[in-house]
DNA sequence: ATTGCGAAAATTGTTGACACTTGTCCCGCT
DNA sequence: AGCGGGACAAGTGTCAACAATTTTCGCAAT
């Protein structure tokens, strides 16, 4: 018996293959950090665990590798990324370009409704950083940034600023965890409001900007020793 | 009998799977225009053609869903992605984002024996163009954007920027086919150089922004009809 | 002519099997 | 003890077959 169709479903649209739920499976246990960098995905034994047979999770497995989670080796198999320091200052770099550039489509079209969803967000950060909820903290904030992206109306922006941020994820996590850093971006995301409202796109753009290579910083602070070992010739100009 | 192993790789690295190979003649058949947008990929006929099994090909249709080459619908199957002018609209306005933040890195990291390179790629465009060859043209077109991005030394933003340029590739080609549309191009590489040799940040962002914006309003200007059916604000500022 | 219906054909979804490659471990040799 | 090597285990690469679904096509009724 192969998928044995318990309920039909409503919607024929919405009908997914196996493939695309280990997908997201898969996506999950990498981001969430079950799966860690540089462990290797066992077809059969995931396959086994589930019941179902290996092609599916080698066409998941596949997605996964284009979308830069995974690392696909001949004869060996499919292995979770792993990025070094150059990769995340890499990433970085584009994407406070890409915050920048969403500024600026923002000044001139976000509505007063979006501004006031993202100060909820902000409200509700606020009180997550009062209660020293950093893991709240962190999941509102990825809502934070993604909405401002959307927000563009540019689906390819906001689809490639979620792939980078996917990439980084696990790194960022780490940052976020240090009180401080927590503090710092919240006071960060209330001086965007401001600058929102008011409406001026070079501000807008730059606030933006400044506040994803803060990020970076505050990152970059938790690895010293990291930092130390690339004499890369990195500047923010 | 499986892979018939004629010849055993000399660089055990550089084997590739049958999937890797079928998604490389998949992306060029797409990107050719040998398939063209809306054209179901049929997986059989496919493998039967190639006297392989289905297998390989559906991994390689994976990666190209994920790439965004191609579009995937549940016992539907594969389907060769299909752009409207918005997605053109959205790609080109994150590509010139893009071209502007490499600009500002190329200011003071580009190399003269780069920009010579590039000096050369234009010698040889402007050749093209005296000789009416279109077709050369576009490749070295090509080969010029996709080394000022390369020259950033961010693998993520070349990328990036090469997943953008695929999808719109069929478009684009329609748009240089114009003699005018080539002459303007080239002459705005000119400027681009005279620019990078210079070495002025603001001014190299600016033009490469422009030129990524005029090749845009190159391309909307081969299809009137579809530009007027679009009633969306969009705008450069 | 057009529509509706239903069986047949074509195609996708998933599986289990087998060939081939890689990694491990044990054993004899030095 | 350390080293080489070869059997063995584990895992990947691909295939062929079958179940489930979609599409096609002919035919009858209007």
């Amino acid at each position: 018996m192969t998928t044995t169709q318990l309920f039909s479903e409503p919607d024929a649209d919405s009908a997914e293959s196996v493939a695309t739920g280990i997908y997201r499976e898969l996506e999950n246990l990498i981001i969430e950090g079950k799966l860690e960098p540089g462990d290797r995905i066992n077809e059969k034994s995931f396959a086994d665990q589930r019941g179902i047979s290996r092609g599916p999770i080698r066409e998941a497995c596949r997605r996964l590798e284009e979308a830069g989670l995974v690392e696909f080796k001949v004869n060996r198999g499919f292995f979770v990324r792993v990025l070094d320091l150059r990769d995340v200052l890499e990433i970085y770099d584009v994407r406070a370009a890409l915050f920048s550039h969403a500024g600026r489509i923002l000044a001139r079209r976000i509505t007063a409704e979006q501004i006031d969803e993202l100060a909820g967000l902000h409200d509700e950060m606020e009180a997550a950083v009062a209660a020293g909820n950093a893991d709240l903290f962190y999941t509102l904030n990825r809502r934070f940034h993604s909405e401002i992206m959307a927000f563009t109306g540019n689906r390819y922006l906001a689809d490639i600023y979620e792939g980078l941020d996917r990439e980084l994820h696990i790194w960022r996590k780490r940052a976020l965890i240090l009180d401080g850093n927590v503090r710092a971006s919240s006071s960060e995301h209330g001086l965007i409001l401001e600058v929102l409202r008011n409406g001026n796109p070079t501000r807008i753009a730059q606030m933006l900007r400044d506040h994803s290579l803060a990020g970076r910083n505050r990152l970059l602070r938790t690895m010293p020793e990291q930092v130390a070992k690339l004499q890369m010739d990195w500047q923010d100009d």
